[in-house]
DNA sequence: ATTCGTCGTTTAGTATAGTAAACTTAGTTC
DNA sequence: GAACTAAGTTTACTATACTAAACGACGAAT
């Protein structure tokens, strides 16, 4: 049942990231983290926790009398939701328009090159059968 | 002077993909053209054309007693933008990282991946010099 | 037992996008 | 010249993200 898009802040995005790289985490460890970053209240966390709990994207369960997080959502789903806003808004549904723009205006290294056409060498072989 | 990056909204952006594609145009105009795909009230649309010459992105000059907008920020900047934005946001600046999720998550024709391997094999003999 | 610290909750303020009605002004039409 | 129309301006409301102080509950420390 393909749940309605899941369209998440910058910060909102940030604060699941640390869900998916720790897996169950207090709101407390998530300040702790991002603070690494740049300074952010702690009630700030919470109250974005809450939203996002709200909006389905992680739960909690209570444990020594404290939240434990974790994300509900996979990461996956929320790369691919974001990735297609991008897609659709900015280049027209186009992966080729997005790819190009990519490697013509963005720095890639040239090792990265060397990955990409392996990767796309795959895929090539794949797309065949 | 680099101008701070310019974000957009999805209407904000359809906008600008209007005067992008017609060079100069009235309000009048852009309300057709968006409401092609889905009605829009016009004053709707002069309103975020305030807000999109507010901060820079549009300019407008009186002709006939209309105003006649154009673009001032090029596509490809806010193109730049949005991709940063995302690249950063979602995969760490990794562009591989976001290529990868590309090929291997979305539909691309094998047509599509015919063209991207030239591309990139274009791209590797220039990244050599 | 009173203070302290940590938790989660409530409340509140700012900023921005989107939406569109209401209003003002000024030509156009009859 | 009164009505109509089209343009731009003002105003206003909703929704969401972000921010964080203030508040209440409760176990721990002295």
């Amino acid at each position: 049942m393909a749940d309605k898009p899941l369209k998440l802040g910058k910060v909102q995005l940030r604060i699941m990231q640390v869900l998916w790289d720790e897996g169950e985490v207090t709101a407390r460890r998530v300040t702790e983290v991002l603070s690494e970053v740049e300074p952010i209240a702690h009630s700030t966390v919470q109250t974005l926790m809450r939203t996002l709990e709200e909006k389905g994207a992680v739960g909690h369960e209570v444990r020594d009398r404290t939240f434990v997080f974790r994300a509900i959502r996979p990461r996956e789903e929320v790369t691919e939701t974001a990735t297609r806003d991008l897609l659709s808004r900015v280049f027209g549904g186009s992966v080729y328009g997005l790819v190009s723009h990519l490697l013509t205006h963005e720095e890639v290294s040239s090792e990265e090159i060397g990955r990409l056409r392996e990767l796309i060498e795959r895929e090539g072989r794949e797309a065949k059968q």
